[in-house]
RNA sequence: GCCCGUGUGGGGUAAUUUGGAUAUCCUGAAGGCCUGCGGAGCCUUAGAUUCGGGUUCAAAUCCCGGCGCGGGCGCCA
């Protein structure tokens, strides 16, 4: 829960001591005013309903209320809105400040399956799913995020077999692993004892031979390792890892499988549930488990621990989700609250992504070229930087304006991934973000830390400082509605703020001076705060 | 075929939940600022709500239909 001073809440609340409104009849304004009432439903006696209202604006805070149409305009004193910035980071550190809640959210993301490297198209899963990690965690709830590693099924056992029939006396690398993979796909259509023995490594597998799910653990955690290096380049680090295989293991999908067995029907051996007029089926004629009753199994698991359970899926899953909704809350009693987050799928220009076919960009190809890139541009703008400045600076572009550019779009819209795009440092872009931050602190090191009491601030110097203020409503929004790309647009919207009251307002030597710096000051640490959630690395010197 | 989702300037994107003022921002195009505290910047101009109906004082937003696009319809995951 965010602390802090709530001007809308308070008027609000006064507000609905004389008429009845509601809370969404008032907005953050855009051009009419830092707040704004809709009185449509009063249009017959707005005049009357203005005065009332501006009478009872008695607040310290509130600078002028006007009518304009259909609407109530209200200002706040930029003064104050600043202060409230500045007392909240001065007393707790942060603006604003949390009241930290007792219950615990589980963020599950990426787990890709082990038999591949990750691309762009799957670390829009994770870039989403870390991104909304720290922000519940921002907003004071505590988190913990989880990787779901599938090393059951046939695509890890192929994986397991390709390195014992193609690779057998070499090393096991990520390079070895996936060629092995590879050929199993594409012999076992036209070699029936490589069909055979995947057959038979799965039996023996869901039959529970611990022997053969930890060697085929070991094949799969060394290409998890690869997965979990590219992450971490884009500072993505997952709390926990959870082993698909330990279910059966353990024997939880059995435990499952025999609670429910009142429900189940039958079709030979295979077991399945009704949902409307669909089948799932939770076994096959050969008794062993499938995905379905596997996912419920690591649900129920989850929400032992967890009060909030949130998936990151793509929407491909849509329909899975929804089915998995339905028997957790209708046979199983789930207790824990759980959102699914769905996100379009990512495409090149160059068509669908397409392992098969070679037609994907990788992550850690992304990333070299990114940094590439920007070191050039580095060392065109700036000679002067050391290697060792340079190489920083660009690992810290590469990571943010991956992350940038795939959070800033609504996750449930598709994406198509354009090298061109990803390369533009300039507009809307991690950059950009990352430049002003730095304009900000190179302003820091050069002036004292002054006083000033200002009241009176001209256009520039309010459009920041409301920018600052409202981050709070920005920051709940993005909450209320799981969607972490409120956040890149208002870090946008800030960084705007800031580079027009930059080039109208000078600092240095001027007779604003000390005003001006408390509110640098104030945006030095919105920023730090806000480009985290995202995963933006801001740096002094860029 | 059926089900789910989606459609905003040349390209991308916000506003759609909760109907409300002049539809946001980026890019590309045309022009401009600047001996400037860091130009990866700032300003100006042109340019968009898929089509047809409906509801409403008011529709990009809600409803119905068409068309386009994405996804799903496995004893795969």
């Amino acid at each position: 829960m965010l602390l802090f001073d709530d001007y809308k809440k308070i008027m609000l609340d006064k507000i609905k001591t004389i008429y009845s409104v509601q809370d969404n009849d008032m907005e953050l304004g855009t051009n009419f005013g830092d707040f704004t009432l809709k009185i449509f439903k009063f249009k017959d006696n707005r005049e009357e309903v203005y005065s009332r209202i501006k009478s009872s604006m008695d607040m310290e805070f509130i600078d002028r209320v006007e009518l304009q149409g259909n609407y109530i305009n209200f200002y706040i004193k930029s003064s104050k809105m600043l202060d409230t910035v500045e007392n909240s980071i001065g007393t707790f550190g942060k603006y604003p400040n949390t009241f930290q809640d007792t219950s615990k959210a589980l963020i599950e993301h990426t787990s890709s399956n082990p038999t591949g490297p990750i691309h762009v198209g799957r670390i829009r899963n994770s870039i989403i799913g870390d991104s909304i990690f720290r922000i519940i965690e921002r907003y004071g709830t505590r988190s913990l995020t989880q990787y779901f590693v599938n090393d059951s099924g046939k695509q890890v056992i192929s994986l397991y077999l390709g390195h014992i029939k193609y690779h057998k006396d070499e090393e096991m690398t990520v390079e070895n692993l996936l060629d092995g993979y590879q050929k199993i796909y594409t012999n076992i259509d036209s070699d029936p004892d490589i069909k055979r023995e995947v057959q038979e490594l799965d039996e023996k597998y869901e039959t529970g031979d611990n022997e053969l799910i930890k060697e085929i653990q070991n094949t799969a955690s060394i290409v998890l390792k690869s997965i979990t290096d590219s992450l971490a380049k884009l500072g993505i680090h997952i709390s926990t890892y959870v082993w698909e295989s330990n279910f059966i293991m353990y024997g939880n999908v059995a435990q499952l499988i025999d609670s429910l067995s009142e429900d189940l029907k039958s079709e030979g051996k295979a077991k399945y549930i009704e949902i409307g007029d669909k089948k799932i089926f939770l076994t096959r004629q050969d008794g062993t488990s499938l995905y379905f009753a596997r996912d419920l199994v690591y649900h129920m698991f989850k929400s032992e621990n967890f009060d909030w359970i949130i998936d990151v899926l793509g929407e491909d899953h849509k329909d899975h989700a929804k089915n998995l909704d339905y028997v957790l809350h209708n046979y199983l009693d789930f207790p824990s609250r759980i959102d699914y987050l769905f996100y379009g799928f990512v495409s090149l220009d160059t068509g669908k992504m397409s392992t098969r076919k070679g037609n994907i960009v990788t992550v850690n190809d992304l990333y070299e070229k990114t940094v590439e890139e920007s070191a050039a541009i580095i060392k065109q703008k700036r000679p002067e930087y050391s290697k060792e400045e340079v190489d920083k600076i660009s690992n810290a572009i590469a990571a943010s304006s991956i992350r940038y550019n795939i959070i800033k779009i609504n996750a449930n819209k598709p994406l198509t991934f354009r090298w061109d795009e990803a390369l533009n440092f300039e507009g809307d872009s991690a950059p950009y973000i990352m430049y002003a931050y730095a304009r900000a602190c190179s302003l820091i090191s050069k002036t004292g830390n002054t006083e000033s009491s200002t009241e009176e601030y001209n256009e520039f110097e309010k459009a920041l400082i409301k920018a600052m203020y409202v981050y709070p409503y920005y920051l709940q929004n993005s909450v209320d509605f799981l969607r972490a790309d409120i956040i890149a647009g208002y870090i946008l919207y800030l960084v705007k703020s800031f580079n027009e009251f930059y080039l109208n307002c000078p600092i240095i030597g001027n007779s604003e001076e000390n005003k001006r710096m408390r509110i640098v000051r104030a945006f030095k640490k919105i920023m730090e705060d806000s480009a985290d959630l995202l995963g933006i690395q801001l740096l002094e010197k860029i």
